[in-house]
RNA sequence: GGAGAAAUGGCAGAGUGGUCGAAUGCGGCGGUCUUGAAAACCGUUGAUCCGCAAGGGUCCGGGGGUUCGAAUCCCUCUUUCUCCGCCA
């Protein structure tokens, strides 16, 4: 969530940065700074009076010693109005801060100044493209058919253990699944991230942290019996290891990595959308997570898309990157690069990975905080990036390596699969 | 799953109703000494909220309660440890 710090301090910037995220109630800005303004005056009353309360207490205790009874008993009677006093002004300044916290969650993250305008995924603005897109001599098969034929991921076994969007991946699909697992982690690894393997099932407090609670929560698959959730990304774990955590300056930056299974619901999806590996409610990925001094998240943001280009580069997939508009930018986000593969059966591009800069966003719900050299206390910045998400990395490698006589995979990745071709 | 014990500052560990935000030790930081370092000695060292400041409020696992007053008493939740059972 956002400081109060910033919303006094750029009231205006801000109403202005909520309309470019397509926000429609700048008032609850105002409204916000009306109901801080009440809980620090109720909390000036309420610490006077528990002041007298406390001078009371210890002059009765000072009597109770000296063995003076008569007059402990007096000023106990006239604690009674101040203990009462001191009820009434909690339960206003807790309400206070209640009904503001209640709407300052609800304020998304300020956007970058190089995020524009826009409504939707058709204004995103494409800053990088590379790679030739394959052209066919022969009739190109979808992914979902490439895999019927060769027989790697079966649909249909899905559907009869759980239910449809939970393939179940055989032979040589599964051993190129757990390949490209492996190669993205020594990627990871190689850039300095540290490997994690964190639990795949979140409590409230997580969830909250890092944002998907509370408006997301119909996004995860929940265990209400235990009040625990499905993680939709190892984002949520990873970054909540640094949930109240208050780092030293020459800690920064913490770069994690985890490969884990993602597990979403995704209500409401249809048609070609879903089609094949397009959307499915589990899947794969592999996350990179970093905490940043404020002063370099916009460096390591660029740090992590190179990353994330390298090993598409390095799979030889067709890929575009694109900055995404205030609309298109998600609740938590300040600026997010998407990165999206040409899956060439489809004819279609695919998105791959989302990296983002949160800036202080989640730092300041999760109390994520660093102590500088002069031994000042601020917010630290959170990125996370998919690196990479795999179900439709495959479904390119698949369309896009076909051929008449088998798949040809990429050779990077020949030492992890143990064979040249599907 | 059954029985018992515990949770205090960065760490270790005192404190069982009043001046305790909390002894002491270690660690950290600053200094004296030293060519430099170590040792020794001296000082200092939590977070958060309100306030221009002075100052004040809150925090001893979380939440609630008793009391004029709670780290200390009561209830509850969570976590950890020990023993038994089960088990990848």
């Amino acid at each position: 969530m956002l400081t109060l710090a910033l919303l006094r301090a750029k009231t205006e910037e801000v109403k202005k940065g909520l309309a470019i995220k397509n926000f429609g109630q700048p008032e609850l800005v105002d409204e916000i700074i009306k109901l801080d303004d009440e809980r620090k005056a109720l909390q000036r009353d309420r610490d006077e009076a528990q002041m007298q309360m406390n001078i009371a207490s210890k002059e009765i205790g000072a009597a109770f010693q000296s063995g003076d009874k008569a007059k402990a008993e007096e000023l106990k009677a006239k604690t009674a109005q101040l203990k009462d006093d001191i009820k009434v002004l909690s339960e206003k300044h807790d309400a206070a801060l209640e009904a503001m916290n209640a709407k300052l969650i609800l304020l998304p993250n300020m956007p970058h100044p190089s995020v524009k305008p826009g409504k939707s995924a058709e204004d995103n603005e494409t800053i990088h493209q590379e790679g030739d897109i394959p052209e066919f001599s022969f009739e190109a098969l979808p992914h979902w058919e490439l895999a019927a034929k060769y027989d790697i991921i079966d649909f249909e076994l899905g559907n009869k253990i759980t239910g449809a969007g939970f393939p179940v991946y055989k032979g040589k699909g599964a051993r190129l699944q757990r390949a490209l697992i492996g190669f993205f982690l020594d990627r990871a690894t190689d850039a300095g991230y540290l490997e994690i393997q964190p639990p795949l099932v979140i409590n409230e407090e997580s969830g909250y942290g890092t944002g998907q609670l509370p408006d997301k929560d119909g996004q995860m698959y929940a265990i209400p019996e235990d009040k625990l959730f499905l993680i939709p990304t190892a984002e949520v774990p990873v970054t909540n290891i640094y949930r109240d955590v208050m780092l030293k300056e020459d800690e920064l930056p913490k770069k994690n990595a985890a490969y884990s299974a993602c597990f979403r619901r995704e209500a409401g999806s249809y048609g070609k959308d879903v089609r094949g590996l397009n959307r499915l409610h589990q899947f794969d990925k592999v996350e990179i997570v970093q905490i940043a001094h404020p002063d370099k998240s916009y460096a390591i943001l660029e740090e992590m898309k190179d990353h994330v280009a390298g090993l598409l580069r390095d799979l030889k997939l067709p890929f575009r990157i694109l900055r995404l508009c205030g609309g298109d930018t998600s609740f938590t986000a300040a600026l997010t690069y998407d990165f999206e593969v040409y899956s060439a059966a489809q004819k279609r591009w695919l998105e791959v990975s989302s990296v983002s800069n949160f800036e202080s966003f989640q730092a300041n719900r999760m109390k994520l905080r660093f102590k500088d050299k002069e031994g000042n206390t601020s917010l630290l910045h959170t990125l996370n990036g998919s690196a990479l998400a795999l179900p439709r990395i495959l479904a390119a490698l698949l369309e896009n390596y076909q051929t008449e006589t088998g798949i040809y995979l990429p050779d990077v990745l020949k030492t992890y699969t143990g064979f040249d071709s599907i």
